[in-house]
DNA sequence: CTGAAAGCGCTTACAG
DNA sequence: CTGAAAGCGCTTACAG
């Protein structure tokens, strides 16, 4: 039952646990024939060195820790499967905790890490909760922040271009003729969201378009949220015939409260999401939205970490920019007079 | 730099070693204001004690391993986002691996989980791999298996009740009038796929309809495999009027493959699905499906493995029950004069 | 090339 | 209630 220690071998091969460690790690220092043996005991023993053993004394588990807001997120898991990948294939193991934004959880997360002493550390879009700031910047271990949504001079980060791909987003509506555009946030998102708010106004005065507060209305970052959004912005006098969205989630919120009221997408509500979730490309219509990178900002957040661990040099910032996937949400705005014609006949 | 120990806390305190120690598990043994006096330093100094020399010691790492297909997978990130909080509520961290069901990824998973020392192992929908039988069994942990797809005597696991699921989709289906019902399986799928097939002919014949072999057809349990799946299922000359499909992934993709076709769900086609994926709520129309408790089974999984590592006794087999959760993408199958003349028209 | 020894940071009989 | 000592399973100077 007891697992075998080098001790084990050290005795049928007849060499000392040195030369067991040396061999095993395939240290040149050991005879090539003397090493072979060992290699080959301890392969048929089953014999596998214990990593607590071994980081005790190298100070290196070469496992991280990663935390997210819950994995139940196709963005988050994307994201993590990206870390993983890339950790896994330089030998480190993950450790994964869901935070659910709750402060008493996320403390308990940190200590967790702390006392397993884990190499580094991945936070990813971290919503409120007491993570930030002090509570990081006092780990001796590196962090990397991915899509973060608070300033945090301290971590090194990679995040997505929120202005660039928000701006791309609404420009597209705009190029279909669109004047009155929607701007579905999330009023949890935080930096994110008042970044793409701003792409989004300057897509909107790139075009000569005079932005209206009347059309900014929050969500939760989920359907459900983007639902009520979507029917203020419909309650409007002069509702929007476009709207871009915080995310493909709020985008399939929109879509779905477009669909319960007789909305057809995209000839009666043009509708642009961010994320390209995997799903999105078979919703219906399919959704034209801004790409980004999950498992891509995923390995490049390992990747970053993975350096900074062997204390290399990383950039502090690493921004990534989106690709806007046109699909088939977006055509131009009925005239006034088609839709208030629908209007009367749907209501 | 350098973490603190338990000597520099003994220090301070003017103790030894092992009164620390004992103060900090809160042991009776410690007198009550030593105790709290060696607690506060410890805190104030943020000393965390090593969870590897502490593990080295008690052979007991308080940890699980996770292998997973791919976290990517939104049924998969539910049951891992369960596992985690069932593990987090109870002290034990988890160690997340990808397989990709690649064998010798699979091989470095394992042997990275038997390094670490993981208190015990949780498989989730294993399909092919090295992982099973031998390699399984002989670790000399336990393990427990959330519907996996081959018979494993050795291990313990949770189920969804496939064939109860399947049964009761493909009874909805029968009790609206639909006597073409078609299956689209997943050809990756072993065990769950069978299962589900199995409870399809159930219903079938229950419902008094002659089973056709070629009213069952495969994809691949995603969007994809199911779009030419349906394609195969519509080329026939009688072709179903409602489908059953393996997942909601499966019946994501028939929908959005009815859609290019022109078929409208459910008034030409009706559409069941199996998992209640978070999204399926908010598709266009919202899908009729079996829900799975996702997020429940990854807890139970985590008890069952949690009890299993305490030497306490846990049920081999916990079988859940899913329930069929009606919405809009089932009716009426139209006549089959409606039927050809829509075909001719849409054609 | 090899081994004896010290030490990583804890826990836990054992003795007092 | 407290401490000295041994030991968990490794790695790594140090000496040969």
């Amino acid at each position: 039952m007891k697992s075998l220690s080098i001790k084990d071998i050290a005795k049928t091969a007849r060499v000392s646990n040195s030369t067991v460690s040396r061999a095993l790690r395939n240290s040149p220092l050991v005879n090539r024939e003397t090493g072979d043996l060992i290699r080959r005991i301890a392969e048929d023993a089953g014999y596998r060195p214990s990593a607590a053993a071994r980081s005790l004394v190298t100070r290196r588990t070469h496992t991280i820790g990663v935390v997210v807001t819950t994995i139940s997120d196709p963005f988050v898991a994307d994201v993590v499967s990206g870390i993983e990948d890339a950790a896994e294939a330089q030998g480190f193991s993950v450790f994964l905790a869901n935070s659910h934004a709750e402060p008493a959880r996320e403390k308990r997360v940190v200590r967790s890490f702390e006392e397993r002493r884990v190499d580094g550390i991945i936070v990813t879009s971290s919503r409120v909760g007491s993570l930030h700031v002090s509570m990081l910047s006092r780990m001796e271990v590196p962090i990397v922040l991915l899509n973060n949504q608070h300033d945090n001079e301290a971590a090194h980060s990679v995040m997505i271009d929120n202005r660039g791909g928000s701006f791309a987003a609404t420009q597209h509506l705009a190029s279909h003729g669109h004047r009155r555009i929607g701007y579905i946030g999330d009023r949890g998102g935080y930096q994110s969201d008042a970044e793409r708010l701003s792409g989004y106004q300057a897509a909107l005065e790139a075009a000569g378009i005079e932005f209206d507060p009347a059309l900014v209305v929050r969500g939760d970052g989920r359907p459900e949220g983007a639902r009520e959004a979507l029917g203020q912005l419909l309650s409007l006098a002069d509702a929007p015939t476009g709207v871009f969205c915080y995310n493909d989630m709020s985008a399939l919120g929109a879509m779905h409260e477009a669909g319960k009221r007789g909305l057809r997408i995209p000839e009666d509500l043009s509708l642009v999401g961010f994320d390209d979730l995997y799903i999105s490309q078979y919703l219906n219509p399919p959704l034209t939205t801004v790409r980004q990178p999950m498992t891509g900002m995923g390995r490049m957040a390992t990747e970053t970490l993975l350096r900074l661990i062997a204390r290399e040099p990383a950039p502090p910032v690493v921004t990534v920019h989106g690709e806007l996937i046109v699909r088939e949400s977006v055509c131009a705005p009925r005239t006034a007079r088609a839709r208030s014609a629908r209007a009367r006949s749907a209501g």
